[in-house]
DNA sequence: AGCTGTTATCGGTTTTATCGATTGATGTTA
DNA sequence: TAACATCAATCGATAAAACCGATAACAGCT
């Protein structure tokens, strides 16, 4: 068994198709094969199930993959100590953030950029559950969201700063004056929600399931640009965390009157994983935000 | 980077000398040193010191042991998850216990063995500072031992029982009859007791200390057997777990009227690795003996 | 039936891991 | 201090194995 053959093996797994497989990693379809049989006939039993033109995983294959990963993982950790001990300032971040967050990455940019000039960031917008799936398949850093993923013990949370669940409406519409809103109030409304997979979407359902109400949803995006720019055309209303909304001049938050709409905001990254220099100074960076100055 | 490398690097490091670390790899010297060579090359910097015949480790090569020995760990875990899979009853167990919890073992490798006749058993007795360094090793599977080892964020303990300590003497002395002695009445006796290193030696020193009081502590050994032997005598005493001495005809343990003299006894292993289907096996057995039907 | 997209296999090539022998450096001993 | 023993590095040669291209075998699709 070669860490070699474990990379050849994940992207096997993770693409389902040796040529294609193959191809990325640079090496021809038929060394791949013959790599995985190897590691196949050494493991003593066979990691995909080969039916037609199709390959699957086996149950072996699933549960050897967990540490296939993990193994490289530590070996790149290992690497990457050894770079962080020579000089500290090159290397590049890998963040996840829900656009809900945005306003708060920013700034965090801006002020680490600063500091660290080197550092190439690359910023991935996607839905909590998009985003921690690529965390645990250590392709994200860390990943900046409203915390409501289930909560789990591979993952550490670092909370940032708590934010109303608040109906956002567009500034001219007759609702924009009001001070606060009932819930029984918005389910007569249109609304135009974050699709499922948002974190925000997962906590306005649990909210109006535990009032036995069903809102009105007549249009899903994945997409929160977009969203907010429906909602300023004033057709449709949204829910969203009050600070997502804080630096948009055409929209209002509107508070809602219920129990339990607080969300957290937290920092999400993985335990038991090598914290580069450049995560921990980003840590920093976010931690020491004075987040009342951008609310 | 290589698992191959890794291990090369993990087995030099452990002995500082690479001819006999290649003896030990069945390779030769030569191979050795290339393959060092290449990995440092790789990493970017030296992971050994060379300095005349010795060689000793840089920083850079302390800081990837600990990467280096966790990926050939998972790489190690990965293959053994799938000799699980498919048949429960082969396969070997390391076992690292002190002296005092000789009793508990017998009777669980006894009822174990019967279950699993095929699981070969490695026991192997030591002080709990040594087990538990090879358990970081990843060389045992678990470790029996008195807890007061300093609990590490790495490690599980799940509790067996809890002894008390215990002056121990020879049956026809004339302490035998006492009921229960005070520390101050020990400390004028000649004591032979467990070499440092033994979790009770620690134990029993941190008692007198709080005491402000210093004992006589004529011998040490790091073998149990002699001790009692020794104590056997009629010469010394000793200060042991109550339970160490409970299927020894001719000694007594006499109870120590101070404060907290509990001992608690625990299997230690470590948190996030493969825990063996034998191992999970030997845990319930442990778990669930009649600990009253021993003492 | 013929085409396409896929994995397995075969034979040959290239790369590289390995070895034995040697060198050079450094403690140790007579 | 000279001879010796012990160690790691280096060199050239060899064996192992990773790799490739071509092809076969197979299954789904038209």
């Amino acid at each position: 068994m070669e860490l070699r053959q474990l990379r050849y093996f994940i992207k096997a797994k993770e693409l389902l198709n040796f040529t294609e497989a193959a191809a990325q990693l640079f090496i021809s379809q038929s060394t791949l094969s013959q790599q995985i049989k190897q590691l196949e006939d050494e493991l003593g039993t066979p990691l995909f199930n080969r039916v037609g033109k199709h390959i699957y995983l086996t149950e072996a294959g699933d549960l050897f993959y967990k540490y296939a990963l993990q193994c490289v993982k530590k070996a790149y950790d290992g690497y990457q100590v050894l770079k962080d001990l020579g000089n500290l300032e090159i290397g590049n971040l890998m963040i996840g953030t829900t656009y809900g967050l945005r306003h708060i990455l920013s700034p965090a940019i801006l002020a680490f950029h600063q500091q660290h000039p080197q550092i190439t960031i690359d910023v991935v917008f996607g839905t909590s559950k998009e985003l921690t799936d690529r965390l645990s398949k250590f392709e994200l850093d860390f990943v900046l969201t409203f915390e409501e993923v289930t909560h789990n013990q591979n993952m550490k949370y670092q909370p940032l700063f708590s934010s109303e669940l608040s109906l956002i409406a567009c500034k001219g519409s007759p609702l924009a004056e009001k001070k606060s809103v009932a819930l029984q109030d918005i389910q007569h409304l249109p609304l135009a929600l974050p699709a499922k997979g948002f974190s925000t979407r997962k906590f306005v359902d649990e909210v109006f399931e535990k009032h036995h109400l069903t809102p009105q949803v007549n249009l899903e995006t994945n997409d929160i640009p977009t969203l907010l720019e429906l909602v300023g055309t004033g057709y449709w209303n949204t829910i969203l965390a009050q600070t997502t909304v804080s630096n948009q001049k055409n929209l209002v938050s509107i508070p809602i009157r219920s129990l339990k709409t607080l969300q957290q905001a937290a920092i999400v990254s993985l335990h038991d994983v090598y914290e580069k220099q450049a995560v921990k100074a980003f840590f920093d960076v976010l931690l020491h935000l004075d987040l009342n100055e951008l609310h």
